[in-house]
DNA sequence: GGGTGAATGTTATAATGTTGCAAATCTTCA
DNA sequence: TGAAGATTTGCAACATTATAACATTCACCC
C-alpha cells in the first residue's frame, strides 16, 4: 500500500486484499481479540472492492461459499470489525468498506464516486483541524465524525 | 433568528418555527413550488423541535393530526422539501431536520448531541473549504457533502 | 475433562424506505 | 367555462436494512 494507491486505478488487488488481512491478523493478535474464520471472511469480502458493499450483499457472498448465514451473523461481524477498526460504515449507503488506515487513530473523509461507486478514504488533517476548531467554538465535544462526500470520482467526471 | 439562536439554550421556539414557516413559504413562492398544506404540515412537525425526526416519528405525528397517511406521502413531502431546500436529511440517524439555512447555498455541519439528540447545523465554512481541497487534491468533483459530528453538547457534557 | 465466557445458529420481528397504479386536484388555455 | 394535461395524493403491497431473544456450540484454562 502506501504512495498513492487509488483504488480507482488500475493496481494488484490482489495484493491490496493480502495486505489488509495480514494487517488485521497482527492487529487482532495485538489486541489480543479472535479474528475468527467468519469474520476474516467477511472482511476479505468487504476487500473484494474498493466499493461499499452492503450487509445484504456479504450475505449473499456467504450463501454463495456455502454458509448459510443469517443477518446477525453478518451484522455481529461486523461489529467485531468495526470495532477494531478494520472496516468503516458509510452512513449515507448503508454500507461498509475496508478501512485503509486501520491500526492509526483517524478521521476519516470519505470520496465516493456516484457513476462507479468507489470510495476513496482520506486521513485529511486538515479537514479533523477544522471540524475540530468549529466543535470547540459551540463548546461542542466531538466524539465521532461522518464525512462522506459523493460526487464524480477523476475516472467518471467527463465534463 | 439571527445571531446565535442556540437550540439547546432556552428560546422563544414557537418564534422559530413561525419564522421557517414564512420563510419556507416566501421560498416556495419564488421557486414556484406548491408547499400545500401536507408538506407544510410535515415542515412544522419537523420543527416542533431541534431534534432530529424519523420519518415514521412524523407519520405517527400525523396519525395523531388524524391524517391517516401511509409512509409514502412522509417520504414524498420530505423530498419535496429536502429538493427545496427545507429541510436535511441525517445520515447518521436516519432522520430529518429543519434547515436553518433555507436560501442560502451551504454546506452544512451538524453537530449532534447523544445525550439530548439536539442537532446543531453550522455553515462551518472553513470545513467546507478544507473538504473542496482535500477532494480537489485527488481531482474528485464534490456533488453532496454529507458532515455529521455526534458528541456532547454543551449542556450535556458533565467531565 | 468439566466449567466458563465468547461466538455462532436460528427464528422471528422491528425499522426504514420504495414501487406501481388509481383517484383526486390543480393549472392552463382555447 | 370546461376539458386536456400535469401534479399531487391515497393506497396496497413489497423491498431493504437492522435487531431481539434464546438455544447451541466452541475455545480456552485450569
Amino acid at each position: 500500500m502506501s504512495a498513492k494507491a487509488l483504488p480507482y486505478r488500475p493496481h494488484n488487488h490482489a495484493a491490496c486484499v493480502q495486505h489488509a488481512l495480514a494487517e488485521a491478523r497482527a492487529i487482532c493478535k495485538a489486541q489480543n481479540a479472535r479474528l475468527t474464520p467468519t469474520r476474516e471472511r467477511v472482511l476479505e469480502l468487504i476487500w473484494q472492492s474498493h466499493k461499499p458493499l452492503g450487509a445484504y450483499d456479504l450475505l449473499a457472498a456467504l450463501a454463495d461459499d456455502g454458509h448459510n448465514a443469517a443477518p446477525p451473523t453478518v451484522y455481529r461481524a461486523l461489529d467485531f470489525l468495526l470495532q477494531h477498526g478494520l472496516v468503516h460504515r458509510i452512513a449515507s449507503l448503508n454500507a461498509f468498506i475496508g478501512c485503509t488506515h486501520a491500526g492509526e487513530h483517524h478521521t476519516s473523509v470519505f470520496l465516493i464516486c456516484r457513476s462507479c461507486r468507489t470510495a476513496l478514504e482520506l486521513a485529511a488533517p486538515a479537514v479533523s483541524e477544522a471540524v475540530c476548531q468549529a466543535a470547540e467554538a459551540e463548546a461542542f465535544t466531538p466524539e465521532d465524525t461522518t464525512i462522506e462526500i459523493a460526487g464524480q470520482c477523476p475516472n467518471c467526471c467527463h465534463d
